[in-house]
This record gives structure tokens, C-alpha cells and sequence, in this order.
DNA sequence: GCCCGCATGTAACTGGTTACATGATTGT
DNA sequence: ACAATCATGTAACCAGTTACATGCGGGC
């Protein structure tokens, strides 16, 4: 039973509407990038032992090799199955944290600019999102996931603002770190 | 060279203290535990090849077993190296999002109360990093991590309170989709 | 005497990426 | 003809976790 995670994705992507491996994998990094991604290594094979298993088929299996799959009613259940299973949560490893708690040894600079970066990694993810959100209102939702879809740009605007706003906040805090002149106010113009 | 990432963690753990392995697992855990994890599996197989680099150092090698170990020069050198390398970021793998996107097929309840479960843990860290707070701020800091740390911990809570707005925000639609009662307001009482 | 917490280490497994080999189709 | 893109698949590798084997020291 590989993974159960990739199982879901893929099940999930093609309940919206049959595709290749090829148009699976695009359309995961397209629509659902902001949270998730798979890779070939994974589609492939998992796509494979789930039309074993009689939960996807394959439409035009002829002559060219392309073969576009599709979700059958078994494969609905198990879906559904996979969906009400607890969420399991990865062990966190933020790179940026780390380098920011031993910051004292990187200097307040080399901080800063980490932080920088960060918030315009922030600022372009937050463009991105409207950007999608104009493509899921614009074309029309017969079947109702819709208000789903919103629901995960949502979370990935407010993760984004409140990024932007701790960074800003750690600016602020790190520019203090840099010159820190414990009184004499005033003595170049503005900060 | 191992995951360089493991390498960072642990040389920068040495660097505030010297500590056996099983130290550095409990301080990783329990400092860093909001942004980062290692294991056992990691920490000793990385602590022996830094041994062997000589960047870093058994101390009370003696009797029992037990060895403290020591960040040296040659250590702190290839630490401020591994800080400076550009974060790699990995790629992203949001369990409740995936269920969320595909949330349809499991129903506005059930969304609901996988929400209502991330609202819940937010608010949890959320307390946990004041506790924190006040333990970093009740200890003194005559070498000056301090500030670092803090940025680290704000972060957290940017995070947690922006998953708690968003939790909030998705409540309500989720509400909404669960009687959608397009006019015919009060029918049946309170729910 | 026994259990618990500290401590070290390794082997097996898992989940995943990268790189590669291969080939069809389409546009210029 | 040739390049780009669509498409499939596999093998090698990698980071990391889990589970296990082992043993010391102290408290009850």
C-alpha cells in the first residue's frame, strides 16, 4: 500500500475529471502547488497499482501509449475512504528558523536579508493566489467544489499576510540589533 | 556529507552548550520543537562523522559510556559555512489542505470538524509559545541569542494566530454550505 | 531485585526525488 | 529535418523515521 498520501492526490485529482499521468502531474502543480506536489516516481507507479486494484481504468488504452485514466466507483469509495483518515503531519523543518535561531553567528545583516527574501517569497505567493482565484470564479462550478478550492486559497492568503507582517515585525527587531546605540537620538536624520 | 541540514542542527545545539546526543535530541524537542525535528537515528551517525572531521569533540570520553561533545573552531567555522547556504525549501505536503480541496466528497461536517481541529491546535501552540516566551525571557543572555530566538517564537505565533483567523473564516463558509437554505428562514429552531 | 530514565548505536524500512531512457505528436 | 512538448516508465539514490538491541546508574 504505497503512501496513501500520493493515492489520495491522485484519486482526488482525477474524481475532477479523467487525465494522463502527464496532465495529472501538471495539474497538481498548477492547481493544488501551494500545498501539494508529487513527482513522476510517484504518479506513475501509484497509478499503476491502483488500476490493479480496479480503483481507476484506462480509457483509450490503444495504440499510442498515452492512456487517460479514469476514477471508477470503486476507486469514489476508496476515496472517500482515504479522505476521512486522520490527517498525519510531518515532522516541521524550517530552514529559514534554523538559520534565524543560531542567527547571532550569521550577524544581524546576513538576517536580515534572509528575512527579506523571505517576505518577498511571501509578497509573490500572495500575487499568485489572487491570480488563482480569478481562474476558479471565472469558470463555472456545475458540481459545487468550488467553495473547497476557496477554502485552501484562504488558508494560503492568510499564511502568507501574516508572513509578510512577522517579517517586517523581525526587520524592525533586527535593524535595532545592527545599530544599537543605547541613547544618543538624533544624530542622523531619519532612520 | 549527510543532509548538511542535520549537520546545521546539531553543530548549532553544541554551539549554545556542550551536550551528550541524548541531550541534543531533548533540547532540539523541546527549543526548537516548533520548526524542527531530529532523531536519534540522525544525531549519532551525524555526531560521529563531525567527530571524525574534527568538528567536534568528545570530552569526558572515560568510562561510562555517556560522552559530552563540544563544538571546536574548526566546528564553528563550518557552522557559520552551513548558516550561510542558501534554505532549501521542501516541497510542500498540506494533509488538511488536500482534504480540504477535495472536501466535497467528504462533506461539509466532516470539513468542519477537521477545521475545527486545526483551530484547536493552533491555539494550543499558540499558548505553548507564550510559556516559551517566558522562559527564554526569565533566563539571562549574556552572549546575545536572545533577540534571535525571539524572531524565531514571533513567527510562530504569526503563524498560529493567521490559522486561527483563517479556521474561523472557513467555519463560517463551511456553515453556510451545511444548510443552505436559499430563503425559508426559520423553519426548525436553533441548530 | 527491579523498573525507570539516561545513553548509544544500528538495521530495516518508507516515502520521496532525480535522473535517465524512450518514444510519439505537433509545429516551424 | 528538427526542436519542443507530451508522455511513460524505471533505477538509483537520499533523507529521515522506527524499531530494536544493549547497557549503565539510581531510586524504591
Amino acid at each position: 500500500m504505497r503512501s496513501s498520501q500520493t493515492e489520495t492526490a491522485v484519486l482526488g485529482g482525477l474524481s475532477v475529471e479523467p487525465m494522463t499521468g502527464y496532465a495529472l502531474r501538471e495539474a497538481i502543480r498548477e492547481v493544488l502547488g501551494h500545498f501539494w506536489s508529487e513527482s513522476f516516481g510517484q504518479i506513475y507507479p501509484t497509478l499503476a497499482e491502483l488500476e490493479r486494484q480496479g480503483h481507476v481504468r484506462r480509457l483509450d488504452s490503444a495504440r499510442t501509449g498515452a492512456s487517460t485514466f479514469a476514477i471508477t466507483p470503486a476507486g469514489m469509495t476508496r476515496l472517500k475512504e482515504l479522505l476521512a483518515q486522520p490527517v498525519q503531519q510531518v515532522p516541521p523543518r524550517n530552514g529559514l528558523m534554523l538559520r534565524l535561531f543560531f542567527g547571532r553567528h550569521l550577524g544581524p545583516a546576513a538576517c536580515r536579508s534572509l528575512v527579506l527574501q523571505a517576505r518577498a517569497e511571501a509578497e509573490s505567493r500572495l500575487s499568485q493566489y489572487d491570480a488563482i482565484c480569478q481562474d476558479v470564479m471565472k469558470e463555472d462550478d456545475p458540481i459545487g467544489d468550488r467553495p473547497y478550492w476557496l477554502l485552501t486559497i484562504s488558508a494560503g492568503q492568510h499564511t502568507a499576510r501574516a508572513a509578510m507582517a512577522w517579517a517586517d515585525e523581525a526587520l524592525a527587531v533586527l535593524d535595532q540589533l545592527d545599530q544599537p546605540p543605547k541613547a544618543a537620538p538624533e544624530l542622523k536624520g531619519k532612520k
